[in-house]
DNA sequence: CGTGTTGTGAATGAAGTTGATTGAAAATGT
DNA sequence: ACATTTTCAATCAACTTCATTCACAACACG
């Protein structure tokens, strides 16, 4: 009796986020299914961007401090023209807060050189701006999550009710009409934080988050100030965004 | 049974920027592959420019996700055995409270491998443990201070307000009859408030330590429960120590 | 009832990866 | 300067992993 499909695939996705990594082989015995039906599960998810196809395995795709095959290669180039329009946005002098992901450290990136004060939850924006001699950095403090190196948990949640800032710059897991998605509860926890304890909200995401939920509901689409999308995005969804209410700017290349 | 490719070079590039180098023997005993495997991998890597190939093994290039180059800076014989002497000392499974600074970074590093939780406000720290899987991390919050890369200020404080610990390792600027010294009076305002979230108080320090004081008072000797030093204490410090109830431990080379 | 559709497992040959072996090249010691 | 040792690149056979194909079973829908 074969396991349920998407039950069978909803662990595959569990295990690689516990473990970063796993192999074609250790899912097989845990799972029970034949080879074929593994490779097939992980074809899909490959696919449809949930995980990373690996020779022997899948690694875990999500926002990470030390993917697999990440490592290996930059960022996307609409990531990087999304973060430097954000960043000829961004005024010298002034205060944001900085959410973790693959697309706000390019942000950050871009950032570089600018007087600003950044507030920020994610240890590897913090090590690129700790050395930017212009930038004052405060840290939101928290249960370090691994692989992903984002601090949550209480203790960044109470932190963040002790700071409050006229905009902060979020990524997301995936958006539909319903609003923005993230993979994680616990994130998805901290990010409502940082909603309150900004006047602005921007949010910054490729083209192909759009259309996508993933495991926990974030916040509506009315709670947006604005979004910075490349310009893969397509015309229905535009309306939708600005239907919303919503700023939209497109990153051209 | 091989290891997966990827997850082997990902090994790999994490072994060369702690260690800046690897011999090509080390990797093969460590990864448990043979030497032509290795040899494959180091070429590879070299060729997309994630590390240079030197004969014998590899070393590391370019920019890395661990900024303060402490980690090249190797720290001073005295403080590599203090720091051994500390990792011992701790229990797999304890909860510890990591003060910023080199002495205790080095602990940090000796730390590496133990089933420990971990509290600290030092970014460097931070991004030595983050990687370590067994480790789990809690960050304490706060101004990032930009020559030390340690959270210091209100945020810090009330966070540390929010720990429990049974125990903190703390460094030091300075020793003196007094009491313990350092140099910057928000650093020690933040000190005070890790004393009082930690039952016991270990302090690491070297022998060139002893006799010096600094801009800012922290405590009295007597808050002290342990101090871990190297064997180039004098006698006459040593019976001071002691004498202020203090259990003092040498690190011998 | 057929007749698609979908999910599954097994079989096949192709492609990629691995470890041992070889002799050349470079470093080291005498 | 020579012999010895270490490191290296190239090659090859064994092995894994992969994509493709086929056959079978469950199920929906006319």
């Amino acid at each position: 009796m074969p396991m349920i499909l998407d039950q069978r695939r909803d662990e595959i996705l569990q295990v690689i986020e516990q473990q970063g990594f796993v192999s074609l082989q250790e899912l097989v015995t845990r799972l029970g299914a034949s080879e074929s039906t593994v490779r097939r599960d992980l074809e899909y998810l490959d696919g449809i961007g949930q995980i990373r196809r690996t020779r022997g395995g899948a690694a875990y795709t999500g926002e990470s401090i030390t993917p697999f095959e990440e490592r290996f290669r930059s960022a996307s180039r609409e990531k990087q023209t999304i973060a430097k329009v954000v960043a000829d946005l961004i005024q010298p002098g002034e205060t944001i807060l900085l959410d973790g992901g693959t697309t706000t450290l390019e942000v950050a990136r871009g950032l570089a050189g600018k007087a600003l004060q950044v507030v920020t939850n994610s240890l590897p924006i913090a090590n690129l701006l700790a050395q930017q001699p212009n930038i004052e950095l405060v840290l939101i403090g928290g249960y370090l999550y691994p692989r992903t190196g984002v601090a949550l948990g209480p203790l960044a949640e109470s932190a963040l009710r002790e700071v409050h800032v006229p905009r902060v710059i979020m990524g997301t897991g995936g958006i539909t009409e319903k609003g923005l998605f993230n993979s994680n509860t616990l994130l998805v926890q901290c990010e409502r934080m940082m909603l309150v304890a900004a006047k602005e909200v921007w949010v910054v995401a490729d083209s192909s988050k759009f259309g996508k939920s993933a495991l926990a509901h974030l916040c509506e689409l009315s709670k947006v100030t604005r979004m910075i999308v490349d310009a893969g995005l397509s015309d229905s969804w535009r309306e939708i965004i600005r239907g919303a209410g919503i700023e939209l700017t497109i990153a051209e290349t």
